[in-house]
DNA sequence: CTGAAAGCGCTTACAG
DNA sequence: CTGAAAGCGCTTACAG
């Protein structure tokens, strides 16, 4: 039959009622085995497939969820981390048959609009949070809204979203030792766009690991992950009368605009400087030196959210404690690659 | 209230009934101004968003276009062109407020039951088929599913499926045209899959445009789209006896890997080789020496298909020319830069 | 174990 | 211009 198939038609080719039919089909007591099995066949044979709209309206559930990314098209494109994290997240819900809606929006207040109309149609049963920010109104805001979700990236203190992080002062100290047992006294970094918590987390890891190591000098220029900053950026640390002999970027993006300006000013990889890449990515491999950069399981990262999420949305209004689903992810950990060396005219870090 | 409003909460607080409230809220006729007003009013205060589910339910329709890649995560991250996609994709669709429900899927098979599902869940209305193979079966499946879908990629001929495509063979002849003039008689290709269609189209195009200016020797050799391939390849190439002297790539990624081989083996660029790459990329403009490209507008891409699928869906099942929606894209265009120069031992083009 | 019925929240002919 | 009602395709108490 041209027409999809309903569970009516089911009903009436096997002889019972339409709510046999979905007991049936939903493995539920209530029909007999042998009336099963042929409902079963039945429904095969027909090729059978619920209709979403309808078992949502009775259910009360989109079987949906949502993500909606505040970034431009090219930050987005070029930026290998979110289809990592979506590829995550994909799994964990293919895994329970929940679709994935995705919206890019232009605006903080765009999005927050995007989370109310979401909810209000019932499209999703709950919303991933990227890029979280330091005041992030979009915690309180799906909060007031009742609206299930998952903040990626924190740690966020008092709030009733859970929150799925990394943390940042290890891997930054265990990058900074590195660089400081090579030898290297002036650091600088390149980060991201201040407004992000995990931003401003690293900055202040960044700042005590400093401290403890006593580096002659540290100097961090935030950017906004774009290549263009990350060359703009690179250029000003390299052309200060004390440079800095190693330079940490926030994402392997600017890492690697980073790179061509230290090419085309004529350094040389490590010998002149050393490059350190904060998130590592295949991009990272693909250069001549390859980066020497912090991984992360972000692929997990996403999962993890996802299945979280889930859970939230499983145990229904019945209050979850958020703190007890809050988690760390694995943390990132450094991968040492051609990119990093001894500083030039060296002091030696054992002496 | 807690409850998310209906419409039957509306029509009670203003009075009148349900049916009245759908039309008011639809801009339909059969309510009067007064009336209309008033239920605007209250629908905006009480912060009323329609339950998709019940509206889909009505109206047989889903109100969200569906997107399967069939690339590993790692792919999909470190390629730009899919975000770029996706966000051409969404600007479409936002227009006419259509969602994009997103699942990456591990192979063919699996593709093709995703579409099964979502036509038979209704959970869309049509779908976006990417990465167009030579004697692609997923258009065949579509058109039996009687499922709306606009291939991206082609052209492809004798389908009902309409194709949103650009012209390879132009663009093909705009760059060995070029890297001719330059002087470049030997030319290495690290083409695609071969399975992929716009590859086929583009080992054709490069064939022809190569016998045209009858370049000494041309080679061709197929990757994956991965860097590990683009570097693999570029290795091979640049250590063959007559080895080429501009190679072109047939994607960002693989050109980036490329020039990491290139510095690795000591080539200078462009002096000692040239290259291009196939898509342009913010990523092409990071390196160093900034990569020549071929550019093409892919966010545009995204949104004519999405268009096209729009109109098809709305049309319903009203036979609609396939061959009539079948656009061609405004095509790629060579972007000089800094990778490319004349070939070394330069035999003159003018002379 | 099974059937008949109500309900999810919309839309839309059909009468008044 | 308006109201009452049926219907979209499911799920799920409630009787038998």
């Amino acid at each position: 039959m041209s027409r999809r198939p309903t569970i009516a038609d089911i009903a009436e080719a096997a002889g019972v009622s339409k709510g046999a039919v979905s007991y049936a089909l939903n493995g539920r007591p209530g029909v007999s085995k042998a009336t099963r099995e042929k409902i079963l066949a039945i429904a095969t044979e027909m090729g059978f497939v619920p209709n979403r709209a309808a078992r949502s309206l009775s259910v009360a559930s989109a079987q949906a969820v949502g993500i909606a990314l505040r970034r431009s098209a090219r930050t987005l494109g070029i930026e290998p981390f979110f289809m990592e994290l979506i590829s995550g997240i994909e799994v964990a819900l293919s895994a329970e048959s929940y679709g994935l809606t995705l919206q890019i929006v232009g605006s903080l207040e765009e999005e927050l609009e995007v989370y109310r109309r979401w909810w209000g149609e019932r499209r999703v049963d709950g919303v991933l949070l990227c890029d979280v920010g330091v005041d992030d109104r979009r915690l309180e805001w799906v909060a007031d809204l009742g609206l299930p979700a998952v903040a990626i990236g924190g740690p966020v203190e008092n709030t009733s979203v859970p929150t799925v992080w990394n943390d940042q002062s290890e891997p930054c100290r265990e990058a900074l030792d590195y660089l400081f047992a090579l030898g290297h006294r002036r650091i600088g970094r390149v980060g991201g766009m201040p407004r992000l918590l995990h931003t401003a987390v690293r900055d202040e890891a960044f700042d005590s690991a400093s401290v403890a190591l006593n580096f002659k000098s540290v100097t961090t220029i935030h950017g906004d992950f774009t290549g263009e900053q990350g060359a703009r950026i690179t250029r000003r640390l390299l052309t200060l009368p004390e440079r800095p002999t190693a330079i940490v970027y926030d994402n392997d993006v600017m890492a690697i605009a980073g790179l061509g300006v230290a090419h085309e000013l004529g350094f040389e990889l490590p010998r002149d400087l050393s490059i350190v890449s904060w998130d590592d990515s295949p991009l990272c491999r693909l250069t001549h030196p390859a980066l020497t950069a912090l991984s992360r399981d972000i692929h997990g990262h996403g999962s993890t959210a996802a299945e979280i999420l889930l859970r939230i949305i499983t145990a229904g209004s019945t209050a979850v404690d958020p703190a007890a689903l809050s988690v760390q992810c694995p943390q990132s950990h450094l991968t040492p690659r051609a990119s990093t060396g001894s500083a030039p005219e060296s002091v030696s870090a054992g002496s």
